[in-house]
DNA sequence: CATTTGACTGACCGATCGGTCAGTGTTCTA
DNA sequence: TAGAACACTGACCGATCGGTCAGTCAAATG
């Protein structure tokens, strides 16, 4: 870009590699790791320059530094799905709730995971990615295969497609949704909690006419 | 990024300007727009820095030109689809299938199109984007709308909702299909017919169990 | 044939890049 | 209290950035 905006620096209690690092969380999130200089970190943290690199050997240190410590606490809570009693179809809608909020809340974090999935350069984090979602898939896909064996969920369908749509389905709305807002069609762009109860309505139901109508939820017991 | 790899001139016939145009489409795509210099550009496409700005007035200049370029030819057919009498999950399955295997074979111009999105540089060419994509997107909701009113599509869900799903499907598929093949639960993600048919399967019949077996396509005549 | 036009180039510009280094001030400890 | 350890800084480095400019060369134009 031509030219930064000069940033004040940001008020954030701490020690200096905190705030720096909470700086370049902020800057690498919006603009990209070539689009911003550790001059811009530095000023946005309000310390030198050189002070960056007392804390951190080099700028892609830093940069997998911020990464590191946004995926160290993104080990999301699925437990309480797992173990959960209630009917599987709210399950499933409690988990789209939960992870749509999850993404938007975090919405720095996500852009960050999401510019590294564009750039793959194959060393710098995409395994450490790989892992942390690699688990948080693999648990969902077991929630989903416990669903079939209780006969609370199709048996024909690929447990790990049904994972991918939901979480596609919610990372495609954080990406999307300042595009859809301008679209005169859609109403749910504002509005990610009925954005999630007509995914999971659609994904439960289906699209086409029920010859059958009502009947909503609960399955039929296994 | 510390050093780029020394690129070899493309071998692309045409005048000079359209082969810079190639060459920073490419670039651009594979690196994004801070990573990629004009040397390399130059280099790239086999001609002088100074021959880039004979053709175009600034890197910026050359980016949107680059981006007009690539949106120019991406009015994908719908009209087949509006105008075609089979039964309406035979013709979404078409969509789908197509407009993933567009999205996968203009690989280049999907990976722009994405950074343009996370990017959103509000002057840039977001409006741009928003007008094509608009445009589409409007047209596939009427064919929704259209199927709404033969019966042969539930009338109680938000047909921008199922075109979201739709194309949030594929372009997650798009830009995850890397990671996914990691995922040993993940067989689809090398097969985007397969992964077409699966999510048309999910999107059309839903992922509960069906209390009447069989039955999976013609919905009732209205 | 003289001139203009436009594609094209090498050399160069100031600014900024990532990164280094000698040195200053504070704080903890023996 | 001496001094090691540490956080931190301003000045500086070579390289590269986007961009400029004078000039070369070939084709078109009168």
């Amino acid at each position: 870009m031509p030219q930064q905006p000069t940033l004040k620096p940001i008020s954030v209690s701490g020690d200096g590699s905190e705030r720096i690092l909470v700086a370049a969380e902020e800057l690498f999130a919006e603009h990209g790791f070539d689009a911003v200089s550790i001059n811009a970190i530095a000023a946005h943290a309000g310390v030198s320059k050189a002070n960056v690199f007392h804390h951190f050997s080099s700028k892609e240190a830093l940069y997998i530094a911020v990464l590191r410590e946004a995926c160290r606490d993104s080990a999301e809570n699925l437990d309480h799905l797992q173990h959960d009693h209630r009917p599987f179809p709210e399950r499933l809608a409690d988990f789209a709730r939960e992870h749509l909020n999850h993404i938007l809340e975090r919405h720095k974090v996500t852009r960050l995971i999401q510019r590294e999935m564009l750039y793959n350069h194959p060393g710098r984090a995409q395994d450490m990615a790989e892992k942390v979602f690699g688990d948080k898939f693999q648990r969902l896909v077991q929630i989903l295969r416990d669903g079939q064996a209780r006969g609370e969920l199709r048996t024909d369908v690929d447990p790990a497609m049904v994972a991918t749509l939901l979480i596609g389905a919610n990372v495609f709305f954080f990406q999307a949704r300042a595009l859809l807002q301008h679209f005169p069609d859609v109403t749910f762009a504002t509005d990610p909690d009925r954005y999630s109860r007509m995914t999971i309505d659609m994904l439960l139901h289906g699209i086409l006419p029920r010859a059958a109508a009502g009947n909503n939820d609960s399955p039929p017991a296994p």
